[in-house]
DNA sequence: CTGAAAGCGCTTACAG
DNA sequence: CTGAAAGCGCTTACAG
């Protein structure tokens, strides 16, 4: 079964061929193809149903060669099978695709200066715009290694300067979205609230980090080293192991889901009951995080609503249309679910000598 | 931090400014640049020098439109964040940028026969080849109305006749793999097992459905309905719920791990001990399930392997390489977790009237 | 081993 | 409203 409807000819029609066919000049046609305004209309319908009978198509590289402008975007990225990330990427393909443009994808294996510059240059040999996420050492180094001359938006965590006007930032507000997840717990009755943190994209704290301070701060609740974690369920299964050690560890919020799937198993493996002696909130809301046992407290992050925006603003870069001010895509929503709940109740500083009754 | 060094002509250096720089005819420059044997070993340094000082990059839309042929490969898919597809995806990625391609990616959003169509037609723009990840019915029609003209290659199921040579196909036997599973829980003690199926991607019966009820038949074992399941935990958290009212369900195959995740969960509120009363096995070996509580029996699949044989396949095509038979990627391996055990102790006929002790 | 010509399939000014 | 020219940055034959 044939998409196309040239079987005839051998190669597939041209500009040329869609002219002489429609007894026009192919300068017409390309008018046509572009809708220009100033055709006739009898001639327009003339050149479109010859376009439609011969199966024309456009070819995109010769648009591109003829008019310099590619229409597509490469999203430069360090991963694609974490959640955040392909939710991301599916929400740039989307926009994209309604726009009518094409998406690339490069991945940023190794986090060295070299290796990530020889990608952007790959990336940029490409023509398009370029999408990087920034959230890892990988990306922020892709985008600062973009050329200034190329379009460009970063996906970052929330940014502490407003980013320069021809060089747009998304981001969702993380910070935010951290503090709402401490104070969940806090609310809840912990004493503090300790943390088990992504890697940071840069040399300086997080903003997930710093808003999980900021709650403790206004709570004016003790602050614990938060824990280096990685993206990984082992990573948090190694943070969690050390502070299922620790009794007096009672609330423990994650960088990420996956993060928090490994600090419950290595409480469960210590025999710590979540949330009975322990409660943990995860990041992100991860398709399977309402399914685990127990089902996870998280902040639900619009990711999919971010690379919408990302294109957007790309697009808006690369067509000229008006500059949109900065702000982050959308509200963090807390998820409140199984994982978290009260501290034990305190040890009395008298045991009773009976037990009381239910 | 600019990554090329011609800040000072305005627009980038091409085939033409080398030539005049190296003082050589751009015809020269072409031949370094595509490593032509002919040209004086002398005058190839001198002009790779020029190309290194001006910090010349070949124009990929300039090469596709004159050579006629695009290093580039696009991906269509219907799905980006599960798993199995993100993993795969992420192996055509390895393959083609280690081979200096460039990989688009094109998402089915509909599976109706017009919008996939619409999409394969895009795709087909791009002008390189074509991989389709064949494992739903967006991507089966996807497969099916690519033009014979086009260079494509086919993820799907274990074909059950042998793909044409012009249309490679790879895959991973994921009936075998089925079959392993099955066995795996049977061998247990299991008088049977039950299955709860991802869609098919046609109107067959799926290639691990096939597997299983394999499996079944060879042990003599009964052979309970399929239950039809989804992509999602919540499909089968549905599945789940039902499994749990009959009390002779001990043990239970999933189509993929995120449905055996939902499984579990139904399996849980329901008060049905895991491994104890019944058994869980996925499919796919997804990065959390080992840290799942309880921690997943599943299959482990190949899928970077798949995606980097699918971009093989599609190189040879496009360079006209020796075709290879086309065989399954990789072998199927079982890991044996915490979720599976033997099917709980039958009920003795005459219960004793005395608590056996330990 | 190296150069001059034609062309890939379009678009962008320039004419009328 | 419509046509003829030049060119986007390369490659592919054709000459020497």
């Amino acid at each position: 079964m044939h998409v196309t409807g040239h079987t005839r000819g051998g190669k597939r029609p041209g500009i040329r061929d869609v002219a002489t066919a429609a007894g026009v000049s192919y300068q017409t046609v390309s008018r046509v193809i572009n809708d220009h305004p100033s055709v006739k209309p009898a001639t327009r319908e003339r050149v479109l149903a010859t376009i439609q009978t011969l199966g024309f198509r456009r070819s995109a590289t010769a648009l591109a060669l003829a008019s310099g402008r590619t229409r597509s975007v490469t999203v430069l990225t360090a991963n694609t099978t974490h959640y955040g990330y392909a939710a991301t990427l599916q929400g740039v393909e989307e926009a994209a695709r309604a726009a009518g443009y094409t998406v690339a994808i490069g991945v940023l294996e190794s986090d060295t200066v070299a290796d990530v510059r020889a990608e952007v240059r790959r990336a940029a040999d490409t023509g398009g715009g370029l999408i990087v996420m920034a959230y890892d050492t990988a990306g922020v180094r892709a985008l600062a290694a973009v050329p200034d001359e190329l379009p460009v938006v970063g996906v970052v965590e929330t940014p502490s300067r407003p980013p320069a006007g021809h060089r747009p930032w998304v981001w969702t507000d993380d910070r935010e979205a951290a503090r709402t997840a401490t104070r969940h717990l806090l609310d809840l009755g912990h004493e503090t609230v300790h943390y088990v943190a992504i890697p940071s994209s840069t040399r300086r704290t997080g903003q997930r980090t710093a808003g999980w301070r900021d709650a403790l701060r206004a709570a004016g609740a003790p602050e614990p080293r938060p824990l280096a974690g990685s993206w990984d369920p082992a990573g948090g299964y190694q943070a969690g192991r050390r502070l299922a050690r620790d009794p007096s560890v009672t609330a423990i919020l994650c960088g990420n889901d996956d993060l928090a799937l490994g600090v419950i198993r290595a409480l469960h493996e210590a025999g710590r009951a979540i949330p009975g002696e322990v409660s943990v909130a995860g990041f992100d809301d991860a398709p399977h995080s309402a399914f685990l046992t127990p089902s996870l407290t998280t902040v639900r992050l619009d990711f999919t609503g971010l690379g919408r925006a990302a294109f957007g603003r790309l697009h808006g870069l690369l067509e000229e249309a008006e500059p949109v001010a900065p702000r982050p895509v959308s509200v963090p929503l807390l998820i409140v679910r199984e994982s978290s709940g009260p501290p034990p109740a305190p040890l009395p500083p008298n045991p009773p000598s009976e037990v009381p009754r239910a």
